[in-house]
DNA sequence: CTTAAATTTGCATAGCTATGCAAGCAATTT
DNA sequence: AAATTGCTTGCATAGCTATGCAAATTTAAG
């Protein structure tokens, strides 16, 4: 172990600019009970030794570390989260607080992460593609720590969480299929326990079932690679779907280039495929994909928001937020009479864009 | 503000097990001596009080954080990032260190960003695509911060930097396109600031200039629509170009994407493209992309391992190290004779994958 | 100029853990 | 049985800042 330079003290600017420890304190903390003349001087003194202030010590004694820890899965096989991170890592940034980050894979515990963060006393976590047990739950409420889930519906009621509304989504994918005439409809699944995949599957199947329709399911993964495969798996079938519901845009992209360059089917007159989240590139024109788009924006705000508001008061209910997505279309699902590609369609409006 | 509950302290554990303070301290303190009794008995007391070591206090008293700063750019526009960001998050996970991010915009000024870091006394600092004003340099080996670029090279001698040999990144490229006979060919260069962009450039320009010819530069930002607008603008020439190199994968993309949806060109026959990173999205069939693969896992190997030494060893000289990238044949590009899709080529062997 | 009010300041302490040091203890040796 | 040796343990303190409270100073009011 190698020792370390140094930093100054408040107590060694306090000796240099002729006043108390506290002064030094009052001048680094806005809205302290300090003259002017004073502040002026310790922020000269300060400057001369190169202080600043210990955040680390200020937050033993403020019992607020002003970290917020953010875990997210995924960050590298699905471009949403990476959207999802920066947005949120800006807003927190923005709003004074620290991002500590942890990067998981989808299926990893978090009984084993959780610790590490509340060792460090965040003031709040934010899960993101991620799912908490229910013992962490309370543990991070007996402990006063707010957690949010993010794209996850809540397991229990100490969390709050903001989703899309995933089962809304499917039923707007599946209207838009059956209104262009489609009789034989799959669903590429993210996997088996996510409330993500789950929810827009129900809706999906739900708005089918309305028109007497029921779907294949094949399993993706919640990958590129894996969705190329369910893709492939679902062309060998005997009466083969003409349109592909996937539950997000990289497997909806994973089906698209399987079905182009593995099975010389074309896009949208053999088959239709429509994807979850509006990423990118899904308006690039090697794919023009037809998608649910999550208002990542919108829900982030909200999100943020929550959670800085439950670390500021205490006492808070816990919010469960659903956001309406926006169906947008391209042209990788074959369109109805009265729809063309560039609209988008939300819940309560049609507005061109 | 809203009250927090208290967590409990290891004098409360200590007086509930019967022992010191210290006692508690060292049962956590793995190579503490302890008798293996004591600690069970503190390990009890602990689970019954739910008790977990205060990470703030400790890195107060031993002054070290634990906490390594990690500053990133570029997450949302190009997936070379979001792979980095995961690797780098887990290597320092499992060395025990937490990770403390800042995502930042390309052009954003590090001087705001690395106080708030420097204030929570992270223990070291890694930058990627981002630099680093020589002031800072300065003021974090005053502080006896190690700091490490990756994919950046050092502006002076206070900073590590791990980055893939760009230069002769450039020449293979250069040399691959003259092999297969190209005659008139163009970079699209990421920005006018940055090393990555410009040895990439040089080593191409270099190697082009021994068979005299000289590229074309068109400026694509270092994104999907500023290198689609870039590949436009070449297409417009009197003498459009035959072969374009690209400073990243997520330009050449976009070259693709408006050369085969916009310009009606064929790729490779009329116009060949290679790219640098081999991101995933380079081996999907859509784009099979020629490309210069950076070696991640190595270089994120060596930068952790770098960066960890120089935390635990005081007055270690900072390193640069330069990794070879290694040529990834597929089918965007024209291939010379003897060479067929699926190789790979690096600098000192060819080896078939 | 006196008195009351408001602002500014310093003192003393809390917040929680790690660790050097000396004292206590048990095991080992002769 | 006495003397050594090696573990364990507790005491006391350092690490740095924020803040309640009382004292001191300035400002305003009369």
């Amino acid at each position: 172990m190698a020792e370390r330079k140094v930093n100054a003290t408040s107590t060694q600017v306090a000796k240099l600019a002729g006043v108390s420890q506290s002064a030094v304190s009052r001048a680094f903390t806005p809205g302290a009970s300090i003259a002017e003349s004073t502040r002026r001087k310790v922020l000269q003194a300060a400057r001369k030794l190169g202080y600043q202030p210990n955040a680390i010590a200020r937050s033993l004694s403020t019992k607020r570390s002003k970290i917020i820890g953010i875990v997210i899965a995924n960050v590298t096989t699905n471009p949403f989260y990476p959207e999802v991170l920066d947005a949120l890592s800006r807003q927190f940034q923005q709003r004074g607080q620290r991002v500590m980050l942890f990067v998981v894979t989808r299926d990893q515990n978090l009984d084993d992460i959780l610790p590490q963060l509340l060792e460090y006393r965040v003031d709040g976590i934010l899960l993101t593609a991620a799912t908490l047990s229910s013992a962490m739950a309370h543990e991070c409420a007996r402990l006063g720590v707010p957690v949010t889930l993010f794209n996850r519906s809540v397991p229990d009621a100490h969390a709050s969480s903001f989703c899309c509304d995933n089962i809304e989504g499917g039923r707007m994918a599946a209207r838009l299929l059956i209104k262009s005439g489609h009789h034989q409809v799959a669903f590429v699944a993210g996997s088996h326990d996510t409330s993500t995949s789950l929810e827009r599957e129900r809706g999906f199947r739900e708005e089918l079932k309305k028109h007497g329709l029921e779907p294949y399911i094949e399993m993706g993964n919640f990958s590129y690679h894996g969705a190329f495969d369910a893709a492939r798996r679902l062309m060998k079938l005997p009466k083969s779907p003409d349109a592909v519901f996937c539950a997000n845009d990289i497997m909806a992209i994973g089906v698209l280039d399987a079905l182009c360059h593995a099975e010389q089917k074309r896009v949208p007159e053999d088959v239709s495929v429509i994807g979850f989240d509006d990423i990118p590139m899904a308006a690039w024109p090697s794919y023009n994909l037809t998608t649910i788009r999550q208002p990542i924006e919108r829900m982030i705000d909200s999100a943020v928001n929550d959670l800085l508001d439950r670390i500021n008061h205490d006492n808070m209910t816990p919010k469960q937020e659903l956001v309406a997505g926006d169906l947008v279309v391209r042209s990788s699902a074959r369109l109805p009479s009265g729809l063309s590609s560039g609209w988008v369609i939300s819940t309560s409006e049609t507005r061109n864009v």
